[in-house]
DNA sequence: ATGCGGACCTGTTAGC
DNA sequence: TGCTAACAGGTCCGCA
């Protein structure tokens, strides 16, 4: 479920019922996510107010007193604001229990998820002190793309994909963004021009703004028990269309792996 | 340093 | 209908 745009929706969703509340219990069902909860998590966060949620990258940080929750959703992660009280669904993993009589819900049926905790500054984090720029911040801009790509002889979108390179960008958006900038995504990174680096560059960022903007139109569900995202499907020009007729050229779309994940590009749009 | 395959999990679907 | 295999929005880790 989550990429970027996905994580974003999810903070926007939580935040008006979770800014300057505080947590007065967290109740864990199932330690085991992609690492353990740390067990001092309900220590640490119980009693504290929660500052702000910022996103880096896929990660949510929920900055409280003395910390910061490091929260990622994995594949299969999601959120739920629920009325405190309401029964458990199948996979709820993590509760916040607010003084404001709501809860949220971390449910993750592949537990890929993370739930960890920081007393540091969440930047120097392992996990997140070596994360590339922000895509739609100035910082991933066209002399730094460039600087990154022409080191890497690795498929383009194998690097498009490298938190190193620049975060957020996951297998939907690669696969989207490469159709708009025409480039086939098992061209070398350090042999495309940097007219098209730029392309892909604006189609990296144009892909997950509408993205989010989409997210944004189901925010009002976000509360609801089932609040499943609308989603951005009737947006994708490739994903999910292997075998189906290009939109431009109406050439049967091409499907392959690559780095052992779904790649779906038309061969005669994208050289 | 870069690149690759394997690992972590459950649920859904395609194929026999 | 039932069983099995493949695949799913992520990304870290260890080894070449």
């Amino acid at each position: 479920m989550p990429e970027l745009p996905e994580v974003e929706t999810t903070r926007l969703g939580i935040l008006p019922k979770l800014k300057q509340q505080t947590i007065q219990q967290v109740v864990i069902n199932h330690y085991q996510l992609r690492w353990p909860i740390p067990k001092q998590l309900n220590r640490s966060v119980s009693g504290q107010r929660i500052n702000d949620i910022q996103r880096r990258g896929k990660y949510l940080l929920m900055s409280v007193g003395g910390g910061t929750v490091i929260i990622h959703l994995g594949m299969s992660g999601h959120m739920k604001l629920v009325p405190e009280g309401t029964p458990y669904a199948k996979h709820d993993h993590v509760s916040l229990i607010m003084d404001n009589g709501w809860c949220l819900r971390y449910n993750d049926p592949r537990r890929f998820g993370a739930w960890l905790w920081t007393k540091e500054a969440p930047e120097q984090h392992p996990l997140l002190n070596h994360l590339g720029p922000e895509p739609l911040s100035n910082g991933f801009d066209l002399a730094y793309f460039m600087e990154q790509v022409k080191k890497r002889k690795a498929p383009i979108k194998q690097v498009i994909m490298d938190s190193k390179v620049v975060v957020g960008v996951g297998n939907i958006y690669a696969n989207e963004a490469l159709f708009q900038a025409r480039i086939h995504p098992k061209r070398a990174a350090n042999r495309i021009s940097a007219k098209r680096l730029e392309a892909l560059l604006k189609a990296i960022k144009s892909v997950l703004r509408a993205a989010i903007k989409q997210g944004g139109t189901t925010l009002k569900d976000f509360s609801q028990s089932d609040g499943k995202p609308g989603y951005f499907k009737q947006s994708l020009q490739v994903y999910g269309r292997g075998q189906q007729p290009c939109y431009i050229c109406t050439t049967p779309l091409s499907e392959i792996r690559l780095g052992q994940r779904t790649t779906v590009y038309c061969s005669q749009c994208q050289r």
